[in-house]
DNA sequence: ACTTTGGTTCACAAATAGGTTAACTTCGGC
DNA sequence: GCCGAAGTTAACCTATTTGTGAACCAAAGT
């Protein structure tokens, strides 16, 4: 069990709506949840980061919990805006 | 000089209207430029690859040439399609 | 010269992501 | 208990991506 998946079981726990609605579709959610480590990681919350983003923290919410896809030029500002970095490769 | 960069300037030199719009945006660019390299490597065709997607070859030339940005879902499956694996990682 | 194959580009329609506001919940500190 | 801070969700709207069909170009073969 590595960190990504120790991390939506402490998830879990604490919602049930993201319990049930992880359910559903398993590969949807990783990008948001990976989203969420990365912020929490940096200490950023979600109001901060929607400013540096010109955004509001309700769309940051929805990437983290909800969103079925995200466009790359997202993900990539999200992550810049944290100060990471998001690196591609193809396997 | 990457790899990449080697690849740009040997499409820069087949095709004008690229060399221009290449100007206006490289990082846009990028991502289409993997991804056709990652089919040419394959040597699959852009109707082939299109009909595993279930799309038109059209849709395939232009995320090729001329998409500004791409779903996620979108990345994933094209590449899926051609056997390989997308891997995505934070710095 | 004609045809076929691979690719490009455009225009329009359909689907979906992201911006925004507002109401709601949870949690910690007072 | 009350309050503020952080987060969640829903609804609506706009912007953008993707699907699709058609016209076109270039190269290669016949």
């Amino acid at each position: 069990m590595d960190d990504l998946e120790k991390y939506i079981e402490k998830r879990k726990g604490k919602s049930k709506k993201f319990a049930k609605s992880f359910e559903k579709g398993y590969e949807s959610f990783k990008i948001g949840i990976l989203l969420r480590q990365a912020r929490e990681e940096v200490g950023v919350t979600q109001k901060e980061l929607a400013e540096k983003l010109s955004t509001k923290k309700s769309a940051i919410s929805r990437i983290e919990n909800h969103a079925e896809d995200i466009r790359l030029s997202t993900l990539k500002s999200y992550l810049e805006a944290l100060g990471k970095k998001l690196q591609i490769n193809i396997q």
